[in-house]
DNA sequence: TAAAATGCATGT
DNA sequence: CATGCATTTTAC
């Protein structure tokens, strides 16, 4: 049925004579067996038989045999010798001569691999997609045209804007932590910044966090370099067309590339920018071993091609200001005067602590400030947008006088009440208790769980604007634009319509649950989404106004109303070293059976020398460990943990036990 | 999942 | 202490 395939699986030993006397230089091939199992996450070296000895270039897909079965695998290098004593297997099968895992992938996988302490082939996975067999047949898509340098354009409101971009069309490699304006420049800025990169003959990979940026920042490439000269890479769009248009970017026709996660890892050729919007979003954490972060992986990777790189976003993550305050970027952005016109007027509503802590309260009183706010929008013809926590937050426990979050005296991470319906408090990261628990901050003893949000809440507030237009847009029901014109719009996080004219009044409901989720990332997460809303209002000077209905006193309100997201991260940045915490440490955290960790932490050591092991304590069903070692440590640390399971994997009498570096929330 | 390595009972 | 067979380990 498959002679070519037959002949292939058996080559015989006649074969490899005659590969030999006709003498390829190169008569072996390094390949990486695509298999999980870590203690295989190294090369074995095959035999290249004549008859394959043109098509097993490195980068292409091959079967071998190995332990018995055929496997996949990949051509990592063809190599004059082989080192190994035993005897070679031949290569079973080149899949086809395409070479997809280019070398520069091949290095950014490897390295990412050893970061997050998972397998080459897991990374691979990530980055390389499935092969179409049709599609590869197809002829070759026309080579785009090089677009001439962009003009500036809004550019110029940044401080050193010009220069980034004439640096970017120069060919150098700026590396840029930019906060953006306020509003809807930021697609076009990005596509400016391409189309610079592009001028200078270099390639470009821009990410985004979901499809509806994605569509804007298409949109924008669209207008600033039409639409043949970059292609955009989204889930959706099915495997045939994913692999045609991912094959355009590989055989060079095309080198401008915008899409989500997996688009980070498009084989562009001679890279010269990347782009992360909104790095902060955590749809930027891959959710598939090993679970690298998207930002991360974009900064390793223009650090390795010598690319320019622009972290973008309305404010900075903590780790994108770490980057900053490294040298590793520098921060970009508009002056206080040029910030401050863009941006809408803020106000603070709800100090009333009572009214705040009760959603349902909070609901049918609206503040008298919000509801004049929406009032005055509407009246003059304006949408206003309300902004609404999604239901489901973790109840976290903090402080029932200052609400500030009760965390562990020994660990610093934060502190819950374990088990059904028990009363004790205890640390969820190192499990010890906390009984006589005071507050750092005004020495109060009581403790409230905080209260959640619902959508519910909004749906009500609707009501009290009779005659009103309410629309939703949330995960169920998406909105991506609204006309001009007297509506309301309540939205959940991420999924805030964009308004043709922007909105008059911007609501930020509810601000209490979101700031008191068990999560070291509330405050920044919470200031993230405020910002992204807020940054959807018309500017203060055309009668554009925010209203955040939670406590004036925290520091993320403080940081909304002064605008000064920077600020916020870098006292974020400050607390959390002061603390122990990610991003100024760097973490482990380890799912599974007790003993099984117990076994992989055995098998791992010796630990860093800075590690510290935490827990176990009781975390989705199972039981998690967290080891905590200083940034410097931190490859070590996935390196020892990598060696570990290796280690495990290869005597199989453990369950499994996952591992992740980085993740978001320790919790 | 095929071959090699190891374990182990058995008969001398 | 060879030998044959079963089980475990390795993996090119």
């Amino acid at each position: 049925m498959n002679p070519a395939g037959a002949a292939g699986g058996s080559p015989g030993f006649k074969d490899q004579l005659e590969g030999a006397a006709t003498g390829p230089s190169l008569p072996i091939a390094r390949v990486a067996v695509d298999s999980p199992l870590p203690h295989l996450d190294r090369p074995f070296d095959y035999a290249v038989p004549a008859t394959m000895d043109e098509a097993a270039q490195p980068g292409t897909r091959v079967r071998v045999r190995f332990a018995g079965r055929l496997v996949d695998g990949w051509v990592l290098d063809r190599l004059p010798a082989s080192d190994h004593d035993g005897r070679l297997s031949p290569l079973a099968k080149v899949v086809s001569p395409e070479p997809v895992l280019v070398p520069e992938i091949l290095g950014l996988a490897r390295a990412v691999a050893d970061r997050w302490a998972g397998t080459l082939s897991q990374v691979v996975r990530l980055a390389v997609p499935p092969r179409h067999a049709r599609v590869e047949a197809e002829p070759a898509l026309p080579t785009a045209a090089t677009p001439p340098a962009p003009a500036p354009g809004s550019w110029s409101s940044y401080l050193g804007g010009e220069r980034f971009l004439s640096a970017l069309g120069a060919g150098a490699a700026p590396r840029a932590v930019w906060r953006a304006l306020p509003g809807p420049r930021w697609p076009g800025e990005i596509a400016t910044a391409a189309q610079a990169a592009l001028a200078a003959e270099l390639g470009v990979v821009v990410v985004v966090p979901d499809a509806r940026d994605l569509l804007r920042v298409a949109a924008a490439l669209e207008e600033a370099i039409g639409a043949e000269c970059f292609v955009s890479l989204a889930a959706e769009l099915g495997p045939a067309e994913r692999y045609r248009r991912w094959l355009a970017v590989r055989r060079g026709a095309v080198r401008c590339v915008v899409g989500t996660r997996a688009a980070a890892w498009a084989p562009v050729r001679d890279l010269g920018l990347v782009v992360c919007w909104d790095d902060g979003d955590d749809l930027h954490k891959e959710p598939r071993a090993p679970y690298p972060h998207i930002r991360d992986v974009l900064v390793l990777r223009a650090h390795r091609a010598g690319a320019a790189a622009l972290i973008g976003g309305f404010g900075p993550s903590v780790e994108a200001e770490l980057l900053v305050a490294r040298r590793w970027a520098h921060a970009l952005g508009a002056d206080r005067p040029t910030v401050r016109a863009a941006a809408p007027r803020i106000e603070v509503a709800g100090d009333d602590r009572q009214q705040e802590r009760d959603a349902a309260a909070s609901s049918a009183r609206l503040p008298t400030l919000a509801w004049r706010a929406a009032r005055e929008s509407l009246a003059a013809g304006r949408p206003v947008l309300v902004q609404v926590p999604r239901t489901g937050y973790q109840p976290a426990v903090a402080c029932s006088q200052c609400r500030t979050p009760a965390r562990c005296r020994h660990c610093a991470g934060p502190l819950g009440r374990t088990g059904e319906g028990s009363c004790a408090l205890a640390c969820r990261w190192c499990g010890r208790p906390a009984a006589d628990w005071s507050c750092p901050i005004c020495s109060h003893q009581g403790l409230r769980a905080m209260t959640v949000g619902s959508r519910r809440t909004a749906e009500e507030l609707g009501r009290s604007f009779a005659g009103v237009t309410v629309r939703t847009s949330d995960r169920e029901g998406i909105l991506t634009q609204v006309a001009d014109g007297p509506a309301l719009i309540v939205a959940t996080p991420g999924a805030e319509p964009v308004a043709d004219n922007g909105y008059g009044a911007v609501l930020l409901l509810d601000g209490g649950a979101m700031l008191s989720r068990a999560d070291l990332r509330a405050g920044e997460e919470t200031l993230r989404r405020w910002l992204a809303a807020a940054a959807l209002g018309r500017p203060a000077s055309a009668g554009g106004v925010v209203i955040v209905m939670a406590d004036a006193g925290l520091a993320p309100v403080q940081a909304l109303v002064r605008w000064d997201p920077p600020g916020f991260a870098r006292r974020e940045y400050a607390e959390r070293a002061e603390l122990g915490l990610p991003p100024a440490v760097r973490m482990a955290a380890l799912d599974g059976a007790a003993p099984d960790i117990a076994a992989l932490l055995a098998a791992a050591s010796p630990l860093p020398g800075s590690a510290e092991v935490l827990g176990p304590v009781p975390h989705a069903g199972a039981d998690r460990t967290l080891v905590r070692v200083n940034r410097a440590e931190g490859t070590d640390l996935a390196a020892r943990l990598h060696a570990g399971s290796g280690v495990l994997s290869a005597r199989k009498e453990t369950g499994p036990v996952r591992v992740e570096l980085d993740p978001l929330s320790p919790v």
